[in-house]
DNA sequence: CGAACCCTTGACAGAAATCAACTAAGGTGG
DNA sequence: CCACCTTAGTTGATTTCTGTCAAGGGTTCG
């Protein structure tokens, strides 16, 4: 592990709160490792033997059945994943893969467990922390159910121009494929989609979101805080940036 | 509050590990009411004050937005319900409303938030309990992004039947409207593609749900315990009977 | 008995997935 | 440096699915 991400670790709202002694504990027994691109880190149904935490690079979280195949949440650093699983000792329920070249530090999910028995503070951010994930695939679930693909796109689009600072212009900070599947349709469907959104208020030119009437744009998304989520609410990663939503 | 509901309180998951002195506390200031059918409980977006234990009836959680509304889960006794909103002290993300006249008992959340500060025993309860919630709402919208609504139907009446002990015939627990709502859909549509189901495996006569053939419906819902789950997690819910799915 | 309400069915319009072809960009290897 | 290959993205044609509107049958409850 290098110098500077002990630090960052620290920092994390999940493991700020806890006695030095205990995260010194904890970190005895992580290691951090690199990883290329597109490399799947975890099948889904695999025992979860470690939590994640990334540090540097991008995560996709995904699930599939049946031959399909969807994302789910894409982690940033300094964020953290599959928790939930960690704690129950409970097979994952989504694979993960890097979207580019990331470093990852891996903590044994046995003293994960061990750790927060022993240490409230650690517990209750734990609580904290479970439950930022809990709310946050809430409102993935109830925009996936309320509102129409048109609608989570155009919302889509506003939650990030928020994240970039209100900004009228910004980067999709991952591929449209990749969104697509996010947002639950196909490639062909937000491509389409996006074109007949030049009528509501925001252009697209490559990968760059350009917001030409957010008036116009806001109406149609009618932005909810609780589907949308305010920025306090972004689940693991505290201050850092959860581009697509971060999740567990 | 009853006598014989305290300790029946006190053998949730939830409250079972706690220190007797802590669980007498948080049951001091809680209270028990009791709604008739179709009483609005909760709106969304209010201030989560207290955590709700249904003891008997049943609580359907739904969302709302822009008019439109859809359930997103079911609570029957003894079952738990909106933790996660009262552990960070924020807007409930759902609203809930009684589907039949129930008995319900109230503990305040800052008596919560006050009580597994303190009690370490509990802190993993609630940990270990809003993990499962979490995953809960990972394998519906799973469901929801993997899963053709056809298929949802047939892994939904499969996965009832399991509760029910592997019957080949059972009744349903809930409306048909409140089903397709839960399922994301409308209600015709899944009056229409229950018909279509007789073809493959499963009859319904009213509220009776009858499995002709088990083989042939299990080959269309492809059950998958990492959408379906093991009965084992289900959510707040121990032993009981969380018909629709729980959730929190 | 009447009024809701749930469920079903039909007809239709709209939305989305699928299949297929084509472009453009990036990377590889000669 | 260029030819080649791969892959993301777009576009079009088509089919399937789903929501919407409307009407009718059945049940429950006051």
């Amino acid at each position: 592990m290098r110098p500077h991400e002990l630090p960052e670790i620290r920092h994390l709202p999940l493991f700020r709160d806890m006695l030095q002694a205990n995260f010194e504990a904890l970190m005895h027994g992580a290691y951090a490792q690199a990883f290329p691109a597109g490399l799947e880190l975890m099948r889904q149904g695999d025992p979860a033997d470690f939590l994640h935490v990334v540090m540097e690079g991008a995560v996709e979280l995904y699930a599939h059945w049946g031959g399909r195949e969807c994302t789910m949440a894409v982690v940033r650093p300094v964020g953290t994943f599959i928790l939930a699983a960690c704690i129950k000792d409970a097979p994952y329920l989504m694979s993960a893969r890097t979207l580019e070249r990331s470093r990852i530090i891996l903590l044994p999910s046995s003293d994960l467990r061990a750790v927060f028995r022993r240490d409230t503070e650690f517990a209750v951010s734990v609580i904290h922390e479970l439950a930022g994930c809990y709310r946050s695939v809430v409102r993935h679930a109830k925009g996936l159910k309320l509102r129409t693909s048109r609608e989570r796109i155009a919302s889509y689009l506003l939650r990030q121009s928020a994240l970039a600072g209100n900004l009228a212009s910004y980067g999709l900070p991952v591929e449209k494929r990749l969104l697509a599947s996010y947002l639950g349709m196909t490639p062909e469907n937000l491509s389409r989609t996006l074109k007949t959104l030049e009528a509501d208020g925001v252009k697209l030119d490559g990968t760059r979101v350009i917001i030409t009437d957010r008036a116009k744009l806001s109406a149609l998304a009618q932005p909810d805080r609780l589907i949308d989520g305010p920025d306090s609410e972004t689940p693991s990663a505290g201050a850092s940036l959860p581009r697509v939503q971060g999740g567990d």
